[in-house]
RNA sequence: GCACCCUUCGUCUAGUGGUCCAGGACGCCGGCCUUUCACGCCGGAAACACGGGUUCGAGUCCCGUAGGGUGUACCA
């Protein structure tokens, strides 16, 4: 492989489900690395035995694949690669910038309280940094440093970020190995990324002041740091950080709300990123236009409205067969009977006029209730009102007039509508409501010929009859 | 506390010193279309956080203030 592949990494920690934060910082690099035909690899983060489980790194795989983010190769699981780290550890003590700490937690945790109570920095400066190894306790705990400059600059020329620097004096000697001999997440994550080779790490820009840590690692082992890129972070409604209390839904959620995958991934790219004017695009446009440069640096809020916009025009834009599909596993996915041929064909037929009235797959569902329903209907309250007085009368009389008709389509069915309003002396409306009440049970439909076009004879016929037959 | 980052309409954003009395999109308001509701179309209200500089000229550069965010773990 070239030495200037792109390869990116999304490494998410096996905590809990997929959330629309780690979501969008999988969408970049995965938007990064198609747009220069590289890599993007997927790590699993599950140093942390204590809070990883099976059922959160399978929640990530399910969520990645739903959004429609296909990951290079298999997925790398960080806790397998733990005696690497500690090779590298071990490295490092040999070549002298690491070193052995003896000090114990409690030491540390008093010396951070002391320091805070008298308002002094908390950065703990271990006395074993220098010790001499004869003076080492013999068979005590002890942790791995790293040996971090005292002096001097810590750069990082970051690709959205820009050129950000910190005082090496502001940094302490982080922990590389704990007492028990398992690595960190900052000595793991640099010895994963060198050794797969990730070219880019695009992440959260929570990390950056932990970029600065680990080139302090690259550094000291003598590796190549990657090219850094902290993406803001996205926000709730309210502005705060998006958490578990402030709708950090799992991306299984929006699923479930009936958001397409192609939405979620067309909104959650213009989030932070933009081309132009452009609001509305596929993902192989996203693919073809992105890049880090366009990547901005202010955090972002999440807007509802705005992704149920833009999923109803993905729904527009989705061909009807495909829609169909849609709902079909969309049913299925909610342990609904499923659709029968009969009914999808129906829906195919009616999608060109079911989809212009529904946001998400939950409203496309419920507009096409007349299809998937089974007769009789009982209106809603607001509906009934439609067929009372003597809107029954007359729709018998309708009745009689269908029956012999000669043409079942739209376009006949509203001729001969349109004849008995006139004849009838009434408005089109004054029958076309109790009618659509009457064939679909609701006042909001698609256009009624259509309704009854897609219905069939058989069906329409039966349906008034029902209310003509109700009491 | 300290360090770092951010700040254009309610929201997402365009804008890289003059073409910006700031453009687009969502949302909102009004209208058209119409058998309902949508879709679509037309129109409207709505922003450069504040204060100093630099410059002939600043949304765009610099400094400060305010506000917001992130980090400061033997968590990732």
């Amino acid at each position: 492989m070239p030495a200037d592949t792109v390869i990116t990494r999304f490494a998410p920690s096996p905590t809990g489900f997929l959330h629309i934060g780690g979501a969008r910082t999988a969408l970049f690099n995965w938007l990064f690395a198609r747009h220069n035909k590289g890599e993007f690899l997927l790590r699993i983060e599950d140093t942390d035995r204590a809070r990883s489980t099976p059922e959160a790194t399978e929640a990530i795989f399910a969520g990645l694949k739903w959004l429609g983010l296909d990951w290079d190769g298999e997925a790398v699981s960080q806790f397998s690669r733990i005696a690497r780290h500690g090779e590298v550890a071990a490295e490092m003590l040999a070549r002298g910038t690491a070193y052995k700490c003896f000090a114990t937690r409690d030491e540390i945790d008093a010396f951070r309280t002391e320091a805070r109570a008298e308002g002094r920095p908390p950065l703990f400066l271990s006395p074993w940094r220098d010790a001499d190894p004869s003076t080492h306790p013999q068979g005590a705990e002890f942790t791995i440093r790293l040996k971090a400059p005292r002096e001097g600059k810590v750069v990082v020329e970051d690709k959205v970020q820009g050129r950000v620097e910190w005082d090496a004096s502001s940094l302490d000697d982080l922990i590389l190995l704990r007492s028990d001999a398992t690595p960190t997440y900052m000595l793991a994550v640099v010895v994963d990324d060198h050794d797969m080779a990730v070219s880019h790490v695009i992440r959260g820009d929570d990390h950056l002041t932990n970029a600065a840590r680990q080139i302090l690692i690259y550094r000291a082992m003598g590796w190549q740091a990657p090219v850094f890129a902290h993406i803001p972070l996205i926000h709730g409604p309210d502005g705060a950080k998006l958490s578990k209390r402030h709708g950090a839904l799992g991306i299984e959620a929006y699923r479930d709300l009936g958001y397409l995958p192609a939405a979620l991934r067309n909104y959650l790219a213009r989030l932070g990123w933009s081309h132009g004017d452009d609001e509305f695009f596929t993902s192989a446009q996203a693919i073809e236009w992105f890049g880090l440069e366009q990547v901005g640096k202010s955090a972002a809020r999440f807007d509802f409205a705005k992704l149920e916009n833009l999923n109803g025009r993905h729904i527009r834009a989705t061909p009807d067969g495909d829609l169909v599909t849609a709902l079909d596993e969309f049913i299925a996915a909610q342990h609904k009977p499923p659709l029968d041929a009969a009914r999808k064909a129906m829906l195919t037929q009616a999608m060109p006029g079911l989809k212009d009235r529904a946001k998400t797959l939950v409203e496309l569902i419920d507009i096409s209730h007349y299809i998937i329903s089974e007769r009789p209907f009982h209106p809603e309250e607001k509906a009934a009102k439609h067929l009372a007085g003597d809107a029954p009368a007359t729709l018998a009389r309708l009745t009689v007039r269908l029956q012999n008709a000669r043409r079942w389509t739209a376009g006949s069915l509203e001729e001969s509508v349109r004849a008995f309003a006139e004849e009838e002396q009434i408005k089109l409306g004054r029958i076309a409501q109790p009618l659509r009440v009457a064939l679909t049970g609701r006042t909001v439909s698609p256009g009624v010929f259509e309704v009854m076009e897609t219905l069939g004879r058989d069906e329409t016929l039966a349906r008034l009859g029902d209310v003509a037959a109700a009491p």
